[in-house]
DNA sequence: GCTATCAAAAATGTATACATTGTCTTTGAC
DNA sequence: GTCAAAGACAATGTATACATTTTTGATAGC
């Protein structure tokens, strides 16, 4: 598994297809439980069949894709359900990285780039605005949050398993654009505090403090989702993505 | 991801590769950061690249190789730290399943399962003796028992992750032989409680109690690996096994 | 003796032909 | 008209040839 730094550019076909096929699967080209056909796809991506079926197997060990033998693959359903458990996963694991961090320390360099975070994060919420350009900025300081955090825990099993959980359609972290900015302000306040659990070596209170902050994301997608126009708005944005 | 039933036979040459390989690098056959050549491995497993390409992928999805773009792969390195955090991984994931099933309920087929699994389990502690067989059907009770309190969480990102962090050499369940007796029994009364928490609907104590469970199967494992020969023994035990 | 460079060898990446399996349609019997 | 069996078609599984990259080792220069 542990992929490798995603802005490098590929250097095999297969992996440039594995790039294609994902944002093709996550923009929702493909219907739930539809088939991708080797040969349609060879068509449509230029290369033949032994890199399209390297690239729908790693697909399928991402648990995006379901793979039958002599039957080959089909497009994944995500029930809300299935979207809902994935953060519960998800807020354990954190929770686990935050209490390992916390009992290993930070190292100078993570420390720094987390108190970065921090700034940018304060910086962002003083002038807050809806732009896209805004809510970007915001997400890549959010992913870099939490992503120092798993590296720091020292375990590829987690970090990797961490990675596997935001594969999961609609619950990647740059989500955060569909909530509130009352509640996007409570989330960055509960950076600070996990910050200042993980420096104070509190491993106790590092873990109970980020799995509560992965359990508010969930518990505000389920109420977004109670109402059903918000249902809707959520299903195009994901059809919608590329 | 999500496995089919092992107990199958594999209609494709390419899973049965994965399944020899898998057995090779877990009897230690290869040494760690060895290079799995393809095409000595088409010598040694009778089929061509295709299937081996194939199979090599997937066993580094699951963790136990890395793979390099045009260096092909590599046996992973599996340090004690990565064992061990392997288990507190394990120890999140399973608490959270057993939340999820305390919260969801059992269904009556799932609790006859879990029944007999503790009932089987008391009267193996009660002639208790030293034999392979004796451990054996220890460990598939305890497998059984896990499994299904996994499968009725209800959640496939759950059970592939505890999956996985069962690849992790070492970790697998059926590592109890390295054990005392005393702890077995414990662990077993363990297994009592957590049921009862299950059926009494009390989902943050089955919850606690199957987290400090696993935890003290890694406490178990730290504690004989802090003896210089136990860990020679522990080391022999995994190359050796076939 | 060490390092750098280049060529040969070997390994992985890719394309493609063939084999096998699954699927669908047609045909026949009841 | 329905069902079943057989065959044609299409999709996946496998082998293999060729392309590209890496690795190795030998040679030249310092």
């Amino acid at each position: 598994m542990s992929r490798q730094r995603s802005d490098e550019p590929s250097s095999t076909r297969y992996e440039a297809v594995v790039e294609k096929l994902r944002a093709a699967v996550l923009a929702g080209e493909f219907a739930p439980g539809e088939r991708l056909h080797e040969v349609r796809l060879t068509g449509r991506l230029g290369v033949s069949r032994t890199p399209v079926r390297a690239a729908l197997q790693k697909l399928a060990s991402e648990g995006l894709l379901d793979y039958t033998p002599n039957r080959g693959y089909t497009m994944r359903e995500f029930s809300v359900g299935e979207v809902v458990s994935a953060y519960e996963v998800r807020a354990v694991l954190e929770g686990l990285a935050a209490r390992l961090t916390a009992e290993r320390g930070l190292s100078e360099h993570d420390r720094a780039v987390m108190v970065q975070a921090l700034h940018d994060g304060d910086d962002l919420l003083q002038h807050w605005q809806f732009s896209d350009e805004h809510r970007s900025a915001y997400g890549r300081m959010n992913a870099s949050f939490h992503e120092t955090i798993h590296a720091a825990a020292g375990s590829r099993l987690l970090t990797d398993m961490v990675f596997l959980c935001q594969q999961v359609p609609v619950s990647s972290p740059r989500n955060v654009v569909a909530f509130e900015e009352k509640d996007v302000r409570r989330r960055h306040d509960d950076h600070h505090r996990i910050f200042e659990a993980i420096i104070g070596r509190e491993p106790w209170r590092a873990e109970v403090l980020m799995r509560d902050h992965v359990t508010s994301v969930k518990s505000s997608l389920v109420r977004s989702l109670s109402s059903p126009d918000a249902v809707r708005r959520l299903l195009d944005r994901v059809q919608a993505r590329s």
